[in-house]
DNA sequence: TTGTTTTAATTAAACGTTTGTTTAACTTTG
DNA sequence: CAAAGTTAAACAAACGTTTAATTAAAACAA
């Protein structure tokens, strides 16, 4: 598994592009073919047929996600709180380095009929929660982390924000106080404020007194 | 403006729940022709074309929206928490009333290209911001809301937390622990799980000091 | 009311493209 | 020489849209 050649991953990476951009059904496999310069019948010959190639594209991404949940800081000194600030930044971080990917989820996460797709979305959904989980409660049996809280909830409060942000970036960039900032820039104060008020709002909730 | 007769009401409704299945891409107008029981000519007749349909669609649940920005209390004898908690029972009651709708803002939000729908959109949160903001301000003026939260994550925050939940609904309805409930048990739970949780947040991040 | 004319609604069929996929011939590689 | 890679061309099916013919409804004058 996972052993593609340049001319695969070429395929690969741009579908991934077109299929963020314009969606599963909105992208040709003409489409992807010329802007990966190869020929459309490789696309076929490689992957066997254009779902095949969406699934190629989440797999692709599914072992970078596996990589991340396990290679999780086990670091026991790390204060709940500092292991749930440290989890924030590495969701954005993740999320904001594969937009495309992330676009490509948002969308096929809406289909009704089942699909190989969205059953592997909602089982990485699944091992996030369990990341996550251990941690809130862990504090919540110290007395550190108040009790009363919606960990599920929680994490699709996390997942719902960023993935809100995406696309909202191309409406941020038209403010004109954002004018003057090139791509990186943009990128940090977006990583940024994130960061910030996902803290903040974590923090809040998981120690806050009612 | 707003006068459709039942067979465009017809299209309408019909397109608007297929979009949100399959994606206006997925969709195709014998799809909607055959299922609203119209010739596919009349799609054509009635619209002009598949995508002012889906502009129709937009079109019409906007009028829905601008109506529910209207009509919202101003009541000042309301504290600003229970303002907030209005709003977010508000926010929540009007988006699982139309979930087809939302799923397709979901979509249609993530297209990269400039469209007549993707600006309705982007207009659209810009008023539900003027709606939230003043309440958040006045309240921080008056000393009962912290000052450093960032109204606009928040805001961010409340639509994907919601529109996380939207798509999450088929799989907690697989869960054994709501087997048991028919499907107004189970929307009446989902909502009192999310209002829930959001009033929980929303208080702690905008009452907690740090 | 009547018959007539104009407009709107509705239809099956056809339009030209575009779709995803396959074929069969050809080239490169090992 | 065999296997893998690559290609242009062709495939049938599906796409959004239009056409031309027909029916239904509305408007109007007698």
């Amino acid at each position: 598994m996972e052993d593609y050649n340049d001319k695969q991953l070429s395929i690969i990476t741009v579908a991934e592009r077109l299929f963020a951009e314009k969606g599963f059904h909105g992208t040709s496999v003409r489409d992807i073919a010329q802007e990966a310069d190869v020929n459309i019948a490789m696309i076929s010959y490689y992957f066997g047929s254009k779902d095949k190639l969406l699934e190629a594209v989440f797999r692709h991404r599914m072992y970078a996600s596996r990589a991340f949940i396990n290679e999780l800081v086990q670091n026991d000194t790390m204060a709940p709180l500092e292991k749930i600030y440290s989890l924030i930044d590495r969701f954005i971080n993740k999320m904001l380095n594969e937009q495309n990917f992330q676009c490509i989820m948002s969308r096929e996460q809406l289909n009704k009929e089942q699909s190989p797709v969205r059953d592997l979305i909602w089982q990485l959904k699944g091992e996030m929660l369990g990341l996550m989980r251990p941690i809130v409660t862990n504090a919540q049996d110290a007395g550190t982390f108040t009790t009363d809280v919606d960990v599920e909830m929680l994490l699709t409060t996390l997942f719902g924000t960023i993935h809100q942000t995406i696309p909202a970036q191309h409406v941020l960039r038209t403010y004109p106080e954002n004018a003057h900032m090139n791509d990186e820039e943009f990128k940090e104060y977006l990583r940024l404020r994130l960061s910030t008020h996902l803290k903040k709002l974590f923090k809040a909730i998981l120690t806050h007194e009612f």
